[in-house]
RNA sequence: GGCCCGGUAGUUCAGUUGGUUAGAACGCUAGCCUGUCACGCUAGAGGUCGUCGGUUCGAGCCCGAUCCGGGUCGCCA
């Protein structure tokens, strides 16, 4: 083992031009590849910054090549030399005109072949790349993804600080919260039996720190979900968390805007127009069956309500009369792609959504094939094919069902998956709108009461605040989301701030009095002392990254993910721990088989 | 918890109807090579076909279970 004694770095790896030809430097890196000539060797030197060649000459300095001979791939090396033009120039990298003739070397960290190559584009797989994150993190492309992550938030404290906001940190063992998603649980071993949460956003403490008259808070808050991943999900994720006193919707939209615009321009040189476009909840349900619609491409929802409502086809007529609803897309020139076999594989494929079928027409050159008109008179069909825009070479695709919803998210979802495989969205510039009017509150079947849409501090609209208790389910909240190219990367509302409100809306809950105030008393209490109007929202961070870069998955963006299983391959975790730990937490493990 | 996809040298993959010694590329090791930059040339090493069980004269291939990874539905206030 060497060291680097007597040598200072001068310079990262990709900082070296022409200019410097003839000054003496000192780079340190790893090894990305070792070219054995016979009498010359070259060393392409890597770090965070790029790849500078280093040169040796059997036959100027032979214990100094003997060394260079020995190098392999991801050793660790610190050269010092002269930068040399190269006589034979790399117009592939930004270094490729010079070199270092190298002096003295230092060989500060052997290294066994590691289990994949670390290059660009890798397309080894993910568990492994995983299980060894800190080699793959060395590569480029990995690395270029969590510069660009640092640079995001770099600007967020910028630009917030800018705007008179305060970041405070808020704690990570708190009080489980029953609403909303699983908390993670943390044991107390001072209080037994007791349990801390990690917070699944710092909701509360954000609103109390209005209270307290901070006036305006940010913070880059780490957020916890003991919930199933996804390609955009996982169970520890940052938002970017704000909170605004004296405001309404439009301040806080204006002030999240303001940031979407700054990032897309320093970070991706693109200039979004503002005010971004907004859309309310129904008519996003409406024309894209979703509440995050994609709106980079059309295959808008078509309702057929009309066209059908004399319609004497059982399927169609009996979702109709349940109040429920026939919609249908048309997915342009798309006959040759939709063969009768992959109607049939979508079939299949929308069940996950809750459709019971989909019903289809193609209208090939050959003449229209259809699952269901023959149940449906000349007049219903034509009717149907007109509202559908319907033309030779499309094909329709419908959905009924007695829940509207499952028409809307069966749909929604058909519709992005058409584009995907048809290449339809236009990636070229981001498609960014604001989501507003969202309903309060959501039917649980499964508790059979009310639950927050949002959250349950999210103020109703002032006109709906009488139909709390009358009509729930038509209160509109003075929430909204933002979307861009069809995912949701932020959202957020104004609060409620009167606790008499704000226990009518636990009340609407359908919690009781003793149960609002065990739970949220705190919060009731507070308001009682001068609280301000206040609102915020929060920007999904990993999500926002993962948008700007065109990540396929929210694990690109983070440094150590964990994976499906919400396990974490490097270092094992979760693991078990020793009786000891047991004891002291009073935790007793039933019912675990090993 | 459900459904779908995947697991074969270090890596990425191929592997016919179940049939003799499981292949390729890259990587790795060694030798040669003075201008390479994905250097080139030559030679070589490297496999419990995820695991367990079953069917069969015979299993990488068929069947069952199981583990791991991915996607998705449920779930995600």
């Amino acid at each position: 083992m060497e060291f680097m004694t007597g040598l200072k770095r001068t310079h990262d790896c990709g900082a070296l031009r022409m200019d410097d030809v003839g000054r003496e430097v000192v780079l340190c890196g790893w090894v990305q590849r070792q070219r054995d000539l016979g009498q010359l060797i070259f060393i392409d030197l890597r770090d965070r910054a790029g790849i500078t060649q280093l040169a040796f000459n059997q036959n100027t300095d032979r214990a100094l090549f003997d060394k260079a001979f020995t190098a392999r791939a991801e050793y660790v090396l610190c050269a010092k030399g002269i930068v040399r033009e190269r006589s034979s120039k790399n117009k592939e990298l930004p270094t490729g005109d010079i070199e270092i003739e190298v002096s003295d070397v230092r060989v500060l960290s052997k290294a066994e072949t590691p289990p994949f190559e670390i290059v660009e584009d890798s397309n080894v797989k993910e568990d492994l790349r995983l299980k060894y994150r800190y080699l793959d993190l060395r590569r480029p492309d990995v690395q270029k993804n969590i510069l660009t992550r640092h640079r995001i938030v770099k600007l967020a404290r910028d630009y917030f600080d800018e705007q008179a906001f305060i970041e405070v940190e808020t704690p990570i063992l708190i009080k489980s919260t029953p609403e909303g998603a699983r908390d993670y649980l943390v044991p107390s071993r001072v209080f037994p039996g007791n349990f801390f949460a990690l917070p699944q956003s710092p909701q509360l403490y954000k609103q109390l720190l209005m209270l307290s008259g901070f006036d305006r808070y940010m913070q880059i808050a780490r957020c916890f979900r003991d919930e199933d991943l996804r390609a955009d999900r996982q169970p520890e994720f940052t938002q970017i968390d704000l909170e605004m006193s004296f405001v309404d919707e439009e301040d806080v939209m204006a002030i999240g805007e303001g940031f979407i615009v700054r990032v897309y321009k320093e970070v991706l040189g693109i200039d979004i127009p503002t005010p971004f476009p907004r859309m309310t909840y129904e008519e996003a349900m409406n024309r894209f069956g979703s509440d995050k619609p994609d709106v980079r491409f059309g295959m808008e929802l078509v309702d057929l309500g009309t066209a059908l409502k004399d319609s004497e086809f059982r399927v169609f007529a009996g979702a109709l009369s349940a109040g429920g609803a026939v919609r249908a897309i048309n997915v342009k020139n798309a006959v040759q792609t939709l063969t009768r076999k992959e109607i049939d594989k979508l079939t299949e494929w929308i069940k996950a959504y809750g459709a019971k079928g989909l019903a289809w027409t193609r209208l090939s050159p050959d003449g229209a094939t259809s699952s269901y008109e023959k149940f449906l008179s000349e007049t219903e069909i034509a009717a149907v094919r007109a509202a559908a825009g319907a033309e030779e070479g499309d094909v329709l695709f419908l959905v009924a069902s007695d829940n509207a919803q499952v028409v809307f998210d069966a749909l929604g979802a058909l519709r992005c998956e058409m584009a995907e495989r048809l290449g339809l969205t236009d990636k070229s510039k981001p498609a960014v709108l604001w989501v507003t009017d969202f309903p309060l509150f959501e039917y649980d079947a499964e508790a059979d009461r009310y639950v927050a849409k949002h959250h349950p501090f999210t103020a109703p609209r002032e006109a709906d605040i009488g139909k709390l208790e009358s009509s729930p389910e038509t209160v509109c909240a003075r929430a909204y989301d933002l979307v861009i190219n069809g995912s949701e990367i932020g959202g957020g509302s104004i609060r409620i701030n009167n606790p008499a409100l704000q226990s009518a809306m636990f009340k609407a809950l359908g919690f009781t009095e003793e149960k609002a105030l065990e739970r949220f008393g705190y919060l009731i209490e507070a308001f009682k002392y001068g609280a301000p109007p206040h609102g915020g929202m929060a920007f999904g961070l990993d999500r926002l990254v993962m948008i700007m870069l065109g990540c396929a998955s929210i694990r690109d963006v983070i440094a150590f993910p964990k994976v499906a299983s919400s396990a974490e391959l490097m270092t094992d975790a979760p693991g078990d721990v020793d009786e000891k730990q047991l004891e002291e937490l009073h935790i007793k493990l039933t019912g675990i088989e090993k």
